[in-house]
DNA sequence: CTGTTAGCGCCTTCAC
DNA sequence: GTGAAGGCGCTAACAG
């Protein structure tokens, strides 16, 4: 069991040679005869060698390593259903950085000083909030970072994002088509892009088409029950709309409940249109019609563009990942099968 | 925008001593006196001082790194439903580390050799399949491994579980007062011990009940679709249970949705119960009675015990997380609020 | 084309 | 109590 590891070393004297040769041939570097080459790597496999990362990570001053923010609310129960835009945007990242060769750590966000306990090239920030630790900590490292929807206090950085305007503009569009007059936008805190993208892209909207708009801000959190109680109250008081659209699918859902305990049929009385599309999006019934915003293309993406900033150490252009919109029952579709 | 590092010598040459005072000074070794201890600490402030941890990790011997083994199916969007328990499972370990000062990497699961970028100290392998990977190269490495579920194949590695047995019993016991007579079992393949777990446990309720056990195993993956048709099966057929027990969420939402299609109320047609508590479960109507399995505190315990497996290189005995069952509309309990 | 020589930044015996 | 020296395993200049 005491299986002492087997170094460069072991393998130049195995296969006659010296270090500079052995870390030649296996790095692909010089111009070695392919022979020398061969009997290298033979040698190598034979003694079942494997580079060590961490020395080769300090003679190189390179570790590997990717950081990904996570702000998985592990405490809130309720908010469970707008995790998967999450997941999948995690597990694609994952994938890919394997794939080329990096490997991407956790960095869940915690209030203070992050205490990052690995040495890391750079990192990816998901929906960047103001003063973000993370985002600090990079900077001052001096590593480069990607972030995922822009980040407000510098646009410019490097980032992947939706054209959520326009996506707004297309759901708020199926909407007026099927009837609605009136629509309403209930939104979370604007301290994210796209949240900020979506109120812009709905005033806009208003503006160009001259109606009044009408913007509900949700409190307490990003859970169905907000939007469940922000849904009453605007669903009860004067001037119902007949429309909303949602920033997050959770507050859809909480719509969606609360429509249905008021007696409101979907989508004759109202029409519920929402950003993130979610299983749950897809299974509530009516189904809640949702624009897709890609995230297993966008963490794929992100990975990319900060693997380029790393290597080329310059900043790369961002990246806008398309979206699309899947109308169902809330919106009049009727359902497929 | 040049910003060398701060290293040890420079903190050296700045408070006046050498490197092994610093190296001391640092890390609370050696009897230094006090006011040495902190001329040394206020320079390595000053100077913005921090540690480079792949020096550190090559010196030490150890990265400072976990793994751990991810089968998110991003290519398949059916089964996001239960990817809530390993989100919550994620989440919480990964904060456990990081508080713990370890960084936690993800692997996901891929065919083939997994070629982790990274030097790790130990893994944790969720639900390990017959002849996991993962579980292959960190055995081949001598690295310890923790698994969330037993390993099959080495049922006395170190892991996490819960009594599954038990909570079958449980959930049972619950429809059998009632009023349920012949309660099925709807199980995926039984390649995991969580899934043996809940057979083996059935088996020995109706062993014990002197009923006719009925195991069917859903075909065609871990989704809400299989669950649905493998339902829509045993619904029609002869001898139609009046019961169902499934050994996942997204299971039971598929026969939950198949009971519907076909006129069947729950719980007075059909009772169902289910492993694995879930968003879906909650909000589903009538919602779904679970199973919850503390995904968050098996992950903390996972972590834990591997690192207590790193630290003071033993086996550390299993953990048993304890569950909890929920009863809910499809077995009869009448909403609260 | 190949081998020798310095580091990468830190930890850790070992003398002083 | 403190400082000097060697080493962790690999890479990258520089000679030869």
């Amino acid at each position: 069991m005491t299986r002492s590891r087997v170094s460069m070393k072991d393998v130049a004297v195995a296969a006659g040679v010296s270090l500079t040769t052995v870390s030649d041939a296996l790095n692909d570097r010089g111009r070695l005869p392919e022979a020398t080459r061969r009997r290298v790597r033979e040698a190598a496999d034979q003694l079942g060698y494997a580079p060590h990362r961490t020395a080769r990570s300090l003679a190189k001053g390179r570790s590997g390593i990717l950081l990904l923010s996570v702000s998985l609310p592990e405490s809130t129960p309720g908010s469970a259903v707008d995790i998967e835009f999450f997941v999948q945007l995690l597990s694609a990242a994952s994938g890919v950085a394997l794939h080329r060769g990096w490997a991407l750590v956790l960095a869940p966000a915690t209030e203070g000083e992050p205490s990052v306990p690995v040495d890391f090239d750079g990192a990816i920030v998901v929906d960047p909030r103001p003063h973000d630790p993370l985002l600090r900590l990079a900077d001052a490292e001096g590593k480069p970072v990607v972030t995922v929807g822009r980040d407000l206090e510098q646009p410019d950085r490097p980032h992947v994002d939706n054209d959520h305007a326009a996506a707004v503009h297309q759901a708020l569009d199926l909407m007026a088509r099927a009837g609605a007059e009136r629509p309403a936008l209930l939104a979370s805190a604007p301290d994210s892009s796209y949240v900020r993208d979506c109120v812009d892209g709905y005033h806009a909207w208003c503006a160009a088409r001259g109606s009044a708009p009408r913007v509900v801000t949700a409190k307490g959190g990003l859970t169905q029950g907000a939007g469940y109680e922000a849904a009453r109250d605007f669903l009860t008081g004067p001037d119902r709309p007949d429309a909303v659209f949602t920033t997050l699918d959770s507050l859809a859902l909480g719509v969606h409940l609360a429509a249905r305990s008021l007696g409101l049929r979907m989508p004759d009385d109202l029409q519920v249109a929402t950003l993130s599309d979610s299983e749950a999006a897809r299974q509530a019934r009516p189904a809640v019609t949702a624009i897709d915003l890609d995230p297993v293309g966008t963490g794929r993406d992100a990975v990319q563009l900060l693997i380029t900033a790393i290597e080329e150490s310059g900043a790369p252009a961002p990246v806008l990942v398309p979206t699309t919109l899947h109308e169902r029952g809330t919106t009049g579709a009727t359902a497929a099968g």
